[in-house]
RNA sequence: GUGGCUGUGGUGAAGCGGUUAACACAAACGACUGUGACUCGUUCAUCCGUGGGUUCGAAUCCCAUCAGCCACCCCA
């Protein structure tokens, strides 16, 4: 048996790379224009800084990290998110001194030891994007409507996008207390994860698929009816600056997360279309981590997508790529022309296809059909005595003549082929 | 990590104990007498995910293993 890949680990061939560098470029071009510029970090890490950050009680941290120790005895682990990485960077080199606010975004591959599904793996790519050092919310506002630019630049306008505000770290345990309260008369009902979480993350049970904890959730307290002066101001006017913005979003008072660090704002946008992995991207605001981190007492705000999940959504069409002119030719002294015209022409940025082995006429031109090239020229032997050749245009199946030139031939590909009299395709 | 389903050529699939392992698409070549898309012809799985077992005989039954999918869990 050959040699076979790793589990969740997949190879991204030729034809779905093109939707990939779409998606990619998309999101770069998008976040450019709302100021945001690339950083780019690795892809290890020390172990302790998402122990530190994403919480060590999560089960990413528990049981999903790609954790191991490298010949030096150190403890790394190949990150399993981006967040963490990209605030240890801007905390390490200081960002902050340059310029007090940090519009960051970033790509590349993340880890976790998941059983893969669709849409899931142990290796999966991720665009994300960080603001550092503004509470205001006009920037949950910005990110989120950045955020819905994005995909309406793709074509993709079914996923909805909620938010929810998680409070701060004054109001959220007062929160957390009450629902317990409620909670523990209904503990029965509750599924077995849920009982198990009650102590740990009892918000949990909100967001719980079971029968059993939907029923048992009615009428619980929401977090929204019990943030704190400064969280409900903040949501109400991220409300309104959304509005303003004209960025539509549902709240979903139940939306929780599963990352420790989140604060107020949380979003996620959801798709019906992916089974259940329903979150395309999500994030949050993260009031509290950066100082948690080791650095200044800046507030932050992100997001990451997930890319093989978009990717799932976008349709098959319309990502090929067609050159500009397939050169068939017939006989050795003609392709060794072929050659020299490919070389010239795809020096001057046309892009051309040739047969390598020079197979028979039709067989080229069934390979100028396949590769849907726009233009075919045809070189044989009396056409080199003649030096001028007979050019088609493939779409309209007509065909003219012209100088076997580089320079002649790319003016015809630029302005089209004038027919000749008395030669000329047939349809 | 838990439960369920599936695994035949590049793809979609038929076959369910003894067949040359159908058929369709794709692909390669050829015919239509230097030029693609239509039509026609030829070729394309010594082998049925892998390893073992049962049997005179297995792609078809059993076991294991691997992989994929779906749901849970979790999450992007």
């Amino acid at each position: 048996m050959a040699l076979t890949g790793i589990k969740g680990f997949n190879d991204i061939l030729p034809g779905e790379v093109r939707k990939w560098q779409h998606v990619e470029a998309t999101a770069r071009r998008v976040f450019e224009i709302y100021g945001f510029a690339e950083i780019r970090v690795p892809v290890l890490e020390k172990t302790e800084l998402f122990a530190r950050s994403i919480g060590d009680a999560t089960d990413i941290v528990e049981k999903e990290m790609y954790s191991f120790t490298d010949k030096g005895g150190n403890a790394i682990t190949l990150r399993p998110e981006g967040t963490a990485g990209v605030i240890r960077s801007f905390i390490e080199h200081k960002l902050h001194v340059a310029d007090s606010v940090a519009k960051l975004y970033y790509l590349g591959p993340m880890f976790r030891y998941e059983r893969p599904q669709k849409g899931r793996y142990r290796q999966f790519h991720q665009i994300g994007v960080e603001v550092a050092g503004v509470s205001d919310p006009k920037v949950d506002a910005q990110v989120l409507t950045m955020l819905c630019h994005f995909f309406a630049e793709l074509g993709l306008t079914e996923p909805r996008l909620q938010i929810n505000s998680l409070g701060c770290h004054d109001c959220r345990p007062d929160y957390r207390r009450k629902l317990q309260d409620f909670l523990r008369e209904r503990l029965d009902a509750l599924c077995d994860d849920c009982k198990r979480r009650y102590e740990t993350n009892p918000l949990r049970a909100l967001d719980c698929k079971s029968t059993g904890c939907k029923e048992a959730t009615v009428g619980a307290p929401s977090v929204l009816d019990n943030l704190c002066a400064g969280c409900d101001d903040h949501f109400t006017r991220t409300r309104n600056y959304l509005d303003s913005a004209g960025t539509a979003y549902e709240i979903n008072p139940r939306m929780v997360r599963g990352l420790d660090y989140y604060t107020r704002t949380t979003f996620e946008l959801v798709t019906e279309r992916l089974g259940s992995q329903s979150a395309v991207a999500a994030g949050g605001r993260y009031d509290r981590l950066i100082e948690e981190l080791g650095g200044p007492d800046y507030p932050g705000i992100g997001f990451a997508l997930g890319v093989e999940r978009v990717v799932l959504l976008l349709d098959d069409e319309g990502y090929g790529n067609r050159p500009d002119l397939f050169i068939a030719f017939h006989g050795e002294p003609a392709g060794n022309e072929a050659f020299r015209l490919m070389s010239r022409l795809q020096r001057s940025g046309v892009s051309v296809e040739i047969d390598y082995e020079g197979k028979s006429l039709k067989s080229q031109m069934r390979r100028a059909d396949k590769f849907k090239a726009r233009y075919t020229l045809i070189i044989g032997e009396d056409e080199l005595t003649r030096g001028a050749a007979a050019i088609k245009d493939m779409d309209r199946g007509i065909q003219g003549e012209v100088a076997l030139d580089p320079e002649r031939i790319a003016a015809v590909l630029r302005s089209g082929i004038e027919p000749t009299a008395g030669e000329g395709g047939q349809p």
